[in-house]
DNA sequence: ACCAAGGTTCTACTTGCATCGTACCTCAAC
DNA sequence: GTTGAGGTACGATGCAAGTAGAACCTTGGT
């Protein structure tokens, strides 16, 4: 129902979970690959080549979302994954920037 | 003796790795603090106001330094820890001033 | 010479996390 | 309306990581 969908409030994003979540390469990899998309882009979950199971796949979203790194719109079929860019950038400056610059380690 | 102690190379420092010993909140507090101190300064691991044991406390050292955070010297009795300010910065601009700049999260 | 404090290593325990399979839901397409 | 693809939730499993205690080493201070 384009529900916003479990994201932590802009103000209680909190560093130490951002870091967790980027801590996987899995995860680092979505987050580089919107980095480095449009601004506001829409993805899918399947969309990044992730070699996992769609269980798995989902529970990194998950983690992503409940970190703040990404908001997930509720499409039915399919959800929307969107880098949350703005409030990224104004709670932890340059990081971003850090993650979308690395090749791919 | 005054060796220099199991660092990687400033070029093998791993953006993986990193994040990993950040996530830690005990690691991302020695790594704020050591920011926020006079460029170069040494301290000694007791110094951090850490409450673990001490060999949860040296196998944190251990993580910082072989993720390429921290050199540290061994000066038999106690031992120096300093950050790796320009490793660190020439290879990841802004991550050691975002560390720096939050208050306790 | 002794003792206390700072560090390291080893071992062990416990918790957390990544992973997957299964079941279930929603919608798009045929 | 049935099928298939994208997602989620739950339960189970296996490995990684945080934690601590004990034994040991080194050195500064008494």
């Amino acid at each position: 129902m384009t529900s916003t969908a479990s994201g932590v409030e802009p103000g209680e994003i909190e560093l130490g979970a951002v870091l967790s979540a980027l801590a996987d390469p899995h995860r680092r990899r979505v987050i580089r690959d919107l980095v480095n998309d449009a601004d506001g882009s829409e993805r899918s979950c399947t969309s990044f080549g992730l070699d996992l199971s769609k269980s798995t796949r989902s529970h990194h979203f998950k983690v992503l979302r409940e970190a703040g790194l990404v908001h997930q719109v509720d499409r039915g079929n399919r959800s929307g994954v969107t880098l949350r860019r703005g409030d990224l950038d104004r709670r932890f400056p340059g990081l971003l920037a850090l993650i979308g610059s690395q090749s791919s380690d």
